[in-house]
DNA sequence: ACCTGAACACCGTTCAAGT
DNA sequence: ACCTGAACACCGTTCAAGT
């Protein structure tokens, strides 16, 4: 028994059997362990989602550095949306959770200390790496399906017979959803926002 | 005993002691009946959250018409964040679920219509509401404390000491989030993007 | 220091019985 | 058609007892 190979089993059975199927009980199950073993190395249900969303955020890879701001910046998002697609049905702890350890901090390291370096003076740092973030989440919350696609989740027939004039019209493109491309879409216009400070 | 004062007591449950709290037999104990009575009203603790997750969808306001793009889409991302704010515990359910009700598609259509009557094409206009839709999620959900701030859950000093050199620089606007001005900022650039089809 | 198991106070939901 | 209550199969966590 320890943290970690408590953490990496409560991972396992997030990847398996989703989020809503974890308890300590079928935890320590898999363990086998009796249940009230794993409160010996984790403070409770709460913190060992914490420390799952903490390896996840742990396991992104920094890119390597390159004078050229966007394509930095770039490069963070897809190690990140990469991260998150691994463990899609984990995702959400990272998306969802306000971690308070320090790990939590590299990322936004990762993302501030290019924008420095391109010159921004660090308030507008902070709102460029909060704009991004917002729109990750947003985006990865939709694409692990714990976020609405606000017309994904209907039929095209459905879609064409509700009434509404502009998602009838629409209807063919809101009844696919390349997340593929919808991320590129996004993440362009805010990479063209933060071109330059 | 019906459908809607179910809801309702069912929202009014979330709001004040948060979704985590809510339970049937609780919802039941707060009406005055039978925890079972309730399934013949609702179909389950699911479709109850996602009944109140309609709820608020179906509160928001139709923005009236203006001519100016801009004008219109500023005003239903702002009808949008208020109604969240207005149940800041609950957002979280229209967040974070999928929702299959045709409720749901009143807001597309209203962020659809005047991009198509804007002169998008269709496919362009789905990629902007998408990409609209993504940052205020992600910025909702941090809002209502249900997404990462990314360094705002830690307190000045420990950002200062973190050891990180650009954290450390940007420790001052890393410690306070001013919701209102990062919503602002983000949706400038969305809006920006989306000037012109 | 770590593990155990009984116990407590909860859950969501099924099902048979009532009106 | 709607309500009820017992019952089932679960929860997270406390606490006293063990090694």
């Amino acid at each position: 028994m320890s943290r970690e190979r408590i953490l990496l089993a409560g991972l396992a059975m997030v990847d398996e059997e989703g989020l809503a199927a974890v308890s300590m009980r079928k935890l320590a199950r898999r363990l086998g362990v009796d249940p009230m073993s794993l409160y010996n190395h984790v403070d409770g249900k709460d913190a060992l989602l914490d420390g799952i969303a903490e390896m996840l955020l742990a396991a992104i890879p920094a890119p390597p550095a390159d004078p050229d701001l966007r394509e930095t910046m770039s490069a963070l998002a897809h190690g990140f949306r990469a991260a998150m697609l691994g463990h899609p049905r984990a995702a959400p702890l990272v998306l969802t959770r306000r971690l308070a350890s320090i790990t939590a901090l590299a990322p936004v390291e990762a993302v501030l200390a290019p924008l420095l370096a391109a010159g921004y003076p660090p308030d507008r740092a902070v709102h460029g790496l909060r704009a991004v973030l917002a729109f990750l989440v947003g985006t990865l919350m939709r694409e692990v399906e714990a976020a609405p696609t606000f017309g994904g989740a209907h039929r095209l027939a459905e879609l064409e017979r509700s009434g509404l004039p502009a998602v009838s019209a629409a209807a063919p493109y809101l009844a696919v959803c390349d997340h593929e491309a919808e991320f590129e879409f996004g993440l362009r216009i805010m990479l063209d926002a933060l071109a330059e400070p």
